[in-house]
DNA sequence: CGTCGACTTGACTAAAATCAAACCCGGTGG
DNA sequence: CCACCGGGTTTGATTTTAGTCAAGTCGACG
């Protein structure tokens, strides 16, 4: 594993900017003193190399995180040992809200590159929230986000054919980093083919065979994690069936 | 439809003692003055007929519900006028979060049966939150149980054979209605095959068919939307891929 | 008693899983 | 510099599974 990054202040600066909670950090209607501590409370960052846990089912909440630099995965091991992927957590977002129901965590979460988060300890949240109606509001809104994430997922999951699982699925991704500030029609997939297979209940190989086919197609190009959206009404296309942009008759595979 | 059912106060009793958030209603630490208050807003209650709509997608956020009698479903249409069931919402249950995160609900909460809900104006319970943190604290806790179902069902889809899926289906309604003091192991659905069909993501034919091959193999009884649990673990076995209470071998179909 | 809707069952077809083999690319060491 | 290695990826051939189409059954209700 490659050592981790030395944080440089203005990346810092920037992810902040960047991030879906800023606005749990940097309050407007905040006093003084309370702006200190929640200022201290968020400054907490934690470098993982790849492959690292930064917290495994079972374990007790005690922070909700977001992604500063890198990206991550959540997963559940289930009885027969296969591994599913719960979702991606991707540079400024917040996760780790899976404890709050139970108090334990349920997944797993694992740094897909060398990673760093921004840890905020839950008690100290929920005790400024008290003083502080707007993080309250702010605090509701932000969970309610991470579970139309999981409605999202579902959504995917509901989508019938393989193909049109997959078209959302880098659709979706383009539309997280373009909020995210990030180029959306041009970027490198942090996780592996058969981690998108994990997330979207499809064999590794049928993946595969999807972004092949998105390719073919003219609507994406796609160099093993390299992406690049072509045509990205193409793309919203076939994941709701290819009523639009694909043909309606069987396609001619090839030539022969 | 039938007429809405007079609430009876003997059941309206049973029906708060049994409710998942029953401590949100009922918080110990409380003063007189906030108790008076919050319980009248959680007395309002509405009858809904079978059928009818609690809030559609789009609706703006103004109450979360609990379930006291019947049963709700909440669906999404696509793109492709399809309707994905994204939860069922049985008695002493929750819903209606999903708009919590944008100020809008995302889908459309209908009624299985004739039944009743119990109203919670969102931004009272805000507001009484903010003065009473125990209730914070419950409040946190009830939103992310509702995601830990979400998580659920993101579990169910992401299992391979349909088989499994409808096994886990059934042991998590069986879990439900015992964790709400209701018989366990002999029930009635209040879902169509259809819907159950399209919350597992699959065609109703596969449904029903699961349904009968559990019937066969001795697991379950089903006659229509009547189900008896025989063999709770070989159910949870064979919503794991079967790997006890099944055959290993290939199962002979029948006699012929 | 007949009708309608929900459910079940069967036969066939389409799609994705599986098994298996190549491929590409970055890294390593000769 | 080039041969070799290994992980991740792509592609092909085959099998298994669930979807689709269609017919039939069951039960509730008028």
């Amino acid at each position: 594993m490659t050592d981790p990054i030395p944080l440089s202040l203005a990346r810092l600066r920037r992810s902040c900017a960047e991030c879906s909670i800023q606005q749990l950090c940097m309050p407007s209607g905040m006093n003084g003193e309370d702006m200190e501590r929640l200022d201290l409370m968020a400054r907490r960052r934690r470098p993982l190399a790849k492959g690292e846990s930064l917290y495994r089912a079972g374990d007790p909440l005690k922070s909700v995180y977001v992604t500063s630099e890198g990206s991550f995965k959540t997963v559940v091991v289930n009885a027969a040992g296969e591994e599913h992927v719960l979702g991606f957590h991707l540079q400024g977002e917040l996760f780790g809200l899976d404890a709050v129901g139970t108090g334990q965590h349920r997944c797993e979460a694992v740094a897909l590159v060398d990673s760093q988060v921004c840890e905020l300890p839950f008690d100290r949240l929920t005790s400024i929230a008290i003083k502080l109606p707007s993080l309250q509001q702010q605090l509701l809104r932000v969970i309610g986000q991470c579970a139309d994430h999981d409605h999202d997922h579902v959504e995917v999951l509901t989508r019938r054919q393989a193909s049109e699982r997959i078209a959302l699925f880098v659709h979706g991704l383009a539309e997280r980093y373009r909020r995210s500030g990030r180029p959306a029609s041009d970027f490198h997939l942090p996780m592996s083919r058969d981690e998108i297979a994990r997330y979207l209940g499809l064999a590794l190989e049928t993946v595969s065979r999807g972004f092949s086919r998105l390719h073919e197609d003219g609507i994406i190009e796609v160099h093993g994690r390299r992406v690049r959206i072509l045509d990205e009404d193409a793309l919203y296309a076939a994941a709701n069936g290819g009523t639009d942009g694909e043909s309606p008759e069987p396609r001619k595979r090839s030539s022969g």
